[in-house]
DNA sequence: ATAGCGATGAGCT
DNA sequence: GCTCATCGCTATA
């Protein structure tokens, strides 16, 4: 399969990315180790005008000054001082839109990831959680800024859609009413998804 | 210079 | 359901 390209990552609407790309295989290949999985959720941010975006309103610091580069690069930060959580950044250069990986479903890999994990069986634990995904697949904020078609990180394309369920944001209740949209997605009768809620919908396409 | 806190996860009740 | 580990980012001074 092909890997996603300029053009694919610099499309302006965050929202229906995120959605596309639950199907897709995310792929690294850090210290050597190839590994890979099925995005089985995303979540949308949206530069500027969401409230639970790290670039809300245009902020402009160290950390989230890769957000407003054009779309196709890694925001890689840490989070409660533990887990590094991996986005997709998107849209042209100065739109600071952003896409969280949240779960995956392995495809290869597996004798690494479980090493990373410490753990020795693969269950749904394994890659579901933003950042249980980025240490089973060795992302780390070294990775910051870095370029989504290159070869340590890329996401291949996908032939067929899965049914996807659309739902509310997780853990960003200091966003208001914001955190009501329902900008987080994920496949539907898939183990490898992080939390499920009452009010989740099918999404109609 | 520094207080406050977070796009989480694991483990225990 | 509840606690808490753990530390860099951010705002404020």
């Amino acid at each position: 399969m092909k890997k996603l390209n300029a053009a694919f990552y610099q499309q302006d609407d965050v929202v229906a990315l995120a959605r596309y790309l639950i199907g897709t295989e995310l792929v690294t290949e850090i210290d050597g180790l190839k590994t890979s999985g099925i995005i089985t959720e995303t979540e949308a941010y949206r530069g500027y005008d969401d409230k639970a975006c790290h670039a809300h309103l245009g902020r402009f610091t160290e950390r989230t000054k890769v957000m407003y580069e054009t779309g196709g690069v890694a925001y890689v930060y840490l989070c409660y001082g533990i887990h590094h959580l991996f986005n997709i950044i998107t849209n042209k250069k100065h739109n600071a839109d952003a896409i969280l990986i949240r779960a995956i479903q392995p495809t290869s890999g597996l004798d690494h990831m479980l090493k990373r994990r410490n753990k020795s069986k693969v269950e749904a634990s394994l890659t579901s959680g933003p950042g249980n995904v980025s240490k089973a697949l060795g992302i780390s904020k070294s990775h910051y800024g870095k370029d989504l078609q290159g070869s340590q990180i890329y996401i291949l394309d996908k032939t067929k859609t899965l049914p996807v369920i659309q739902s509310v944001r997780i853990g960003i209740d200091y966003a208001g009413e914001d955190a009501q949209l329902p900008w987080r997605f994920y496949a539907a009768d898939n183990p490898y998804v992080s939390k499920k809620l009452k009010a989740d919908t099918p999404c109609q396409e």
